[in-house]
DNA sequence: GTGAAAGCGCTAACAT
DNA sequence: ATGTTAGCGCTTTCAC
């Protein structure tokens, strides 16, 4: 079933049918109720290979994440595909890894393939030293970054300001009398800068003193945490708090404690499902992508209908404080407090 | 950059370009040289919409699942994703939540957008009554189901044992002569039932008996599942050991126990990570989705391959019992123990 | 082994 | 408002 079947079945001509199915103004409402009828009797769908062909587009936006096995980057290419998806966009897939140069791989595809934009999801897209392989891109065609911040023209990042994050959860530690506060973290992406900096800046604030030992880059791994808090604490160095980057080091840290049965505040990062599951559940800080993934689909329209008057190039949301036992045993009940 | 400028370049016919594009045989060694290196010089790439016109496939595999954010449907989108591409083939994603109406809408547009083939992530795919909307979907196009059972002409099903894996698990509890042992679920997904078919069937092989009230059907959060085993607990319910559907559910049960001081044994299912985080940490079944999803890509590989005889309509792998400390706290080591 | 030419199903400029 | 027609860039017969 094409075009043409639906012409001759209705007598008019392909331009018309196509005009109805792009909604075009200039068909009278009598040959586009005909047409509809038509296109519905046979249940007829445009090929969509055809049409890109035309229009040089197949709506299919390229979304990129280093893992979508990880929690934080699997929910946010859940929030961003259910709302691509409610604009009629088509999602395509790319899992890259952590090695730059499969992440340029991946880049190239989608611009091979022609996608109209592509959504980078996290930090690890942000290369520490050169990003010359994204600007490239994005001369071709629109880039956004979910919680990553690049400066590039035709790059549009949305963000949480996930430094202020970790500094609001080092002040309220500070406010609770912790001054040696551990921070255990991962990588040095974006991401991990701003929390670094977040949690210099908190202790920095409230003048506590910061030693090099009470700040530990470890692998991203449950029994990396366990194991250096363990080893901090059998050392006999005094711990008053344990913060950390990602809530599975939290995770991590929170089993040592357990296991010598210490209670110490504990607050993670990104308010994932194992901030729930903990035991005792984890206090976090919650970056948004709730709000942040709608308000990329939101750009991301907007800059495919051409209106980039409209698309601001960087939208940086506040974080969230989410409270549970990890760091108020004695408070009777959660609650939520806006950084 | 197009087949016509390489083809000028090269002094050939475009289909002569085609040809070397496209692996043919007929091709003198020579001038598929040239083109080559035009090909190269010029980095051409040939359009993805004009050969999607021409072949009808632009090679793009569509991938359902009821939700990424699911750690288990997420794990088994990245292993997918993985294999896919290796193979030279792409991903587009949908994420259908589990309305009925929207699984066939979305089926309907992976369809319409003619992918070659779909690959459905878990159970819910497969409706307690009536499938015929997938049956019609794969009349048209080769399916693929991951973990779930559809007996359906050109559906091919890769999926673990669940039921052997529970019922294992239970032999397992009644070894160490645990008889009251609570079961928690929350779906009666094909998966659902196959575990509790697992439950019953370990339950009725070691002669325990099996109450209404250790079996429980609760909403699939951590907090419900804490509910269930705090008024069990209280009420006087004697339970010698907990198991579950989901390691969720394992979790809020063992969170239950932790905070009444009771130390049981308590299986989960998925051996996600957060049989990892949980304290102690839980024992749980895996279902293999490691080796599942590169058996799926392989069989669909097979069958886009036209190699119908060689891919095998089910493909069945046992589970894994992976021991934890909420099995056996006395012992000094974790072990795996094929079921 | 290579080339010419006819599609593939649609869009859009142009004509009426 | 509607029809005609020329692409879009590739694949694939069919000749040579």
């Amino acid at each position: 079933m094409t075009i043409y079947d639906i012409a001759k079945s209705c007598a008019v001509s392909i331009a018309t049918v196509s005009r109805v199915l792009n909604g075009s103004p200039k068909v009278s409402p009598k040959t586009r109720e005909k047409v509809l009828a038509a296109m519905n009797e046979h249940n007829y769908k445009p090929n969509p290979f055809a049409r890109g062909l035309g229009l040089n587009s197949m709506k299919m936006i390229g979304i990129l994440c280093t893992d979508v096995s990880d929690a934080f980057f699997a929910k946010a290419v859940s929030l961003v595909e259910h709302d691509l998806r409610k604009r009629g966009l088509d999602v395509i897939l790319g899992c890259t890894g952590n090695e730059l140069s499969d992440k340029k791989k991946y880049l190239q595809l989608f611009l091979d393939k022609h996608v109209d934009a592509i959504i980078l999801i996290g930090s690890p897209f942000r290369e520490e030293q050169d990003n010359s392989h994204i600007e490239k891109i994005a001369k071709q065609i629109p880039i956004i970054t979910i919680n990553s911040l690049l400066d590039v023209p035709n790059i549009y990042c949305v963000l949480c300001d996930e430094k202020e994050g970790m500094q609001k959860a080092i002040e309220l530690l500070a406010k609770q009398h912790c001054d040696n506060i551990l921070y255990l973290y991962d990588s040095l992406s974006y991401s991990g800068q701003q929390k670094l900096a977040g949690y210099k800046a908190g202790m920095q604030e409230y003048n506590l003193k910061q030693v090099p030992h009470l700040i530990q880059r470890i692998p991203r791994t449950l029994e990396a945490a366990e194991a250096i808090t363990t080893k901090l604490l059998d050392s006999g160095v005094e711990l008053s708090a344990i913060t950390a980057s990602e809530d599975l080091l939290a995770v991590g840290a929170q089993k040592a404690l357990s296991a010598r049965g210490i209670i110490l505040p504990v607050i993670g990062f990104n308010n994932s499902i194992l901030a729930e599951c903990s035991t005792p559940s984890l206090t976090s800080i919650d970056n948004r992508l709730d709000v942040l993934c709608p308000a990329a689909v939101t750009i991301l329209a907007q800059i495919l209908n051409g209106d980039f008057a409209a698309a601001p190039s960087k939208t940086i949301f506040p974080s969230l404080l989410v409270e549970r036992e990890s760091f108020s045993h004695n408070k009777p009940n959660k609650k939520e407090a806006a950084l």
